[in-house]
DNA sequence: CTGAAAGCGCTAACAC
DNA sequence: GTGTTAGCGCTTTCAG
């Protein structure tokens, strides 16, 4: 979005004058409603003009100002893409997932014939994710996480800012949510784990996190099923950093806790999680037994292959655009739950 | 960018009436002109007056329509970043190295407080990556790619639209490019196989792309330094599509060449074409060592970790939106080389 | 200090 | 069929 001192530097056009449909008009000799009407295919202008027009716009290399079209016509074919970024670390735009599901919505929106306008803000501040709704570059918000600020966007969705959100659906949701059933993601890892004889099963993720709540749920629903008690000690609230893996298993170990198995929330947690352990000689899956989160491309490139628990990416982007568009026309749609699902490969 | 039946079924502004500067006025007994100047900042307006305007329209929760202030002020402050995808297969956008370059030319952008409309467009038709210019709702492009249409490119140049692209430098050009050292990449590449040993060594890419040709001169270069013949049995147009490296490496078989290593042009090349040596019960690096090129994320973890050549996307990025500026600025800047690294892991 | 009026590039009644 | 005119939402001379 434009930043607060816009005025100060911001690009005028120092390009020469571009050409505009005055010019086109003055050299074809007609006004620039025949030229208007000329180049949107009206049938209201006669067929040879037309050509001639079109033929002269084309040479000249000249096309309409989609920015004024678009304010005379109020209408507007942009959706924009917010990612939010740990306010913190500031970290970059790099985490594999994100960026799939980055591509995804790309290909969505253009198939569909929208532009996309990608933004980032700090996952602290969301409310601002709807800038370019309020400013009216766009006519809806595709946020992707929720973060833990499902107020925020409730407020959001309260002031009537078509916005959708790929996360988990919570209580009293006055906004759109697209999301994997994270639930049944958490159940299926760790009764995947349990069945294969894992007992001690840690679980990494950041609770507070809504989507990672949810796999946590299905983690204890999986244990409990199982006649297994949830041991508080084997809970570790990992970030989504780089690091996260490493340090987590370092809590661990640190904890002096007995563990057979890990359940991570996302494949990046799992890998660096794995590599560490094995830098100590612990073996996967032998000693320890993973299951991440995403099914990211790397996880099948990973050696060992890594068990984890897939969210359909390229499902995902088509029905958060779907779900936008759906709003945006007032309908009332539902929030969509897509099906995870397990993939078992060599590491649980 | 928007199709051409826009009209049938374009996104029209079903909206309920949103705020708009002459309400804010009316509410505060003002003219225009005042709020304008108030939210602008302007001295020209009393401060009292200025602070009673801007806590209305928080209130209001108003905010500038950005559209129409661009149109008036002709200022704007996006930058299409274009991606090319392959006409033919029409595939996702998922390779995780554009994906990584898109994150990272994001993060540049945002850092300097420009938007970025992500768009993209068929490889035949590079031409039509100016058309986010052109309409007038970018000040600049970045293409990710060149492939083979350097004179379209031109021709864009010729039509002064700022446009940046990340590829190789060509005799010629007229466009400004930013790109890696390939041709010292690639014998990087080629030199580490040779001194680790190896001499029948395949080269996969298509040569086609710019890129590639230039990482294979290096590759050339190299072989010629330690005075081996380049054989072109073991050359293979390989394609960046996901199953590149196992056709490639049937590809090879079937010409019944030896080869105890390879160099792929990208690490998915890499990757894919390891996998199938693999299930082959071919071993890497002992039966054949292998070189890829980029150093994706996944490079890193897989097993065995792969060597590589390493393009400094995180650079890549900055670059890119530094040299589009200029370009706008109208500073002739010059083609960026930036330094490619060989990272020596496991596979070579 | 504030308001009236013109105009950014385009389209759509409404005239002719 | 085509031109004239008004106006999308905003900023900025130019008067007062």
């Amino acid at each position: 979005m434009a930043p607060k001192n816009r005025k100060a530097d911001s690009v005028s056009s120092a390009e020469q004058q571009r050409m505009q449909m005055a010019d086109v008009a003055r050299l074809a000799g007609v006004s620039t409603s025949t030229v208007s009407r000329a180049l949107s295919g009206s049938p209201l202008v006669n067929d040879e003009t037309r050509h001639r027009i079109s033929e002269l716009a084309r040479s000249l290399g000249y096309t309409v100002n989609i920015s004024a079209q678009n304010l005379r016509l109020k209408q507007n074919r942009t959706v924009a893409v917010v990612v939010p970024y740990d306010g913190k670390t500031r970290q970059h735009l790099s985490d594999p997932f994100f960026l799939s599901m980055l591509g995804s919505i790309a290909d969505s929106l253009t198939d569909r014939g929208f532009d996309m306008l990608l933004s980032r803000v700090d996952s602290e501040q969301l409310y601002s994710a709807s800038q370019a709704f309020d400013t009216g570059r766009a006519i809806g918000i595709i946020l992707i996480g929720q973060w833990r600020h499902h107020d925020q966007l409730n407020q959001m969705a309260a002031r009537k800012v078509p916005i959708v959100v790929w996360g988990a659906q919570l209580p009293q949701q006055l906004y759109v949510t697209i999301g994997s059933d994270n639930v049944s993601g958490g159940f299926m890892a760790t009764d995947h784990l349990v069945n294969i004889g894992r007992k001690d099963i840690a679980f990494f993720g950041d609770i507070q996190l809504p989507e990672v709540a949810q796999r946590y749920e299905g983690y204890c629903r999986a244990l409990s099923k199982h006649g297994i008690r949830v041991n508080p000690q084997l809970v570790v609230p990992a970030s989504f950093l780089e690091t996260g893996g490493s340090q987590a298993v370092s809590e661990l170990q640190h904890r002096q806790v007995r563990f057979d198995a890990l359940f991570a929330c996302s494949d990046l947690l799992a890998t660096t999680a794995i590599n560490f352990l094995r830098e100590q000689k612990i073996s996967v899956p032998q000693d320890v037994a993973v299951v991440g989160f995403d099914d990211i491309e790397l996880a099948r490139y990973f050696h060992p292959p890594l068990t984890t628990i897939r969210q359909p990416i390229q499902i995902a982007g088509q029905a958060l655009v779907e779900a936008l568009l759906a709003v945006i026309e007032g309908k009332r749609s539902t929030p969509g739950l897509l099906t995870a699902e397990l993939i078992v490969r060599s590491t649980a």
